[in-house]
DNA sequence: CATCATACCAAACAACTGTTTGTTTTTCTA
DNA sequence: TAGAAAAACAAACAGTTGTTTGGTATGATG
């Protein structure tokens, strides 16, 4: 067996790379399926959903992707994709420090997961188990971003036998629950990043 | 129209109160819906499975409660009743100072969510939205446990100027979200609470 | 013992689900 | 401009969904 490349989206896409037409409506059913998947969430969306919104008929669908778990894939990759994308500029800056980097790192992480399209609020919203059979490069999918936000952590100067991985965990699961509370026009994501770094980083015990 | 009594749940149940059969299967439908809705979710459920796991037939369920909504909105306020009985003990100790008191309010919200069976774990994994006929009615019991733990909050002998409603977002969302991490035989919800709390309560920045 | 609400069964309903199969139209390329 | 590949249609499949309807045992009650 030859070596073969990291996995990516378009492994799942049915037809080889080889000549794509211009017209092609794969986008529109990315768009389609990452906002449905993104308000009602991924058993409560139907191919037919996705493919009337895109314009096409549901066995169409079939030609881009091999089964409906397949598409979630592509759209959570995209999803992580871009909140990295988000992220990494933010987290790259080195000339600030640690904790406004991290505040700016979470700000980012906000942004991509309340306020930048659907894409990213499926990486959150989607919860692995609900397409057993891909539940695993889901699951891996999101590991690989939370090892970035991580380094975000690692670069704080704490005092020596602070639980980084608490640290971690506490900060996302504050971030991500943020989708259930959330609602546009209050608090910008960025206000809240600096709110909860905020309640961090300064001592609230006496 | 004559003033009426605070919607309970067995407003939700056919049958008038009288005259109850002591070998009705009632509570066996409400576990089994509780284990389903916990672990599967509401909506990848189905009315079969939990009357097949209640030893009945689908339709047999329908005896109880008027829809699949109804019967959600059954098991989520038993769900809301039972980590209120945990956690207000918790709150209610007058002599430990209120930071460890708050520690072990989040310690009985952790259990009640993680560990002490299913009733709790739906009141966090099920989306108010899945089922929207009932999510305002969802919602409102949620918001009625919020506020139990706010005062856990309120209690805290904070800097003035902190904002007690960012704080108690992020410790609630941290806790939330360990549903998705958390890994029986590991730590225990109690340590898990002490660590967050003292994440807070310590100074993190120099 | 007669009665009646309680608690369920049995069977079906229409609507919807993801998916397949064969065919047709459209675009790019040689 | 002929041919091939790409992109989509049209129609159906088998299974599942929540729910309804009419009937029937069963236990409590007078």
């Amino acid at each position: 067996m030859p070596p073969e490349a990291a996995p990516t989206v378009s492994d799942l896409a049915r037809p080889p790379r080889t000549g794509t037409r211009s017209d092609s409506r794969l986008p529109l059913v990315l768009d389609a399926a990452a906002r449905f998947f993104a308000e009602k969430g991924f058993g409560y969306t139907s191919m037919r959903d996705i493919a009337g919104a895109a314009g096409m008929l549901p066995g169409s669908l079939y030609y881009y992707f091999a089964s409906k778990e397949a598409l979630l894939v592509a759209v959570y990759a995209e999803g992580v994709r871009r909140i990295t994308d988000t992220v990494l500029p933010a987290l790259g800056a080195a000339e600030v420090d640690p904790w406004t980097r991290l505040a700016n790192v979470c700000a980012a992480h906000l942004a991509g997961l309340l306020e930048d399209g659907d894409y990213g609020q499926v990486v959150i919203r989607v919860r692995p188990e609900d397409a057993p059979a891909v539940a695993a490069r889901l699951t891996a999918l999101r590991d690989e971003y939370e090892a970035i936000f991580a380094q975000a952590i690692d670069a704080l100067p704490l005092p020596p036998r602070t639980d980084r991985r608490a640290l971690k965990l506490m900060l996302l699961g504050a971030l991500n629950w943020s989708q259930t509370w959330y609602r546009p026009g209050k608090d910008s994501p960025s206000v809240l990043a600096r709110r909860f770094v905020r309640l961090l980083r300064d001592p609230l015990g006496q």
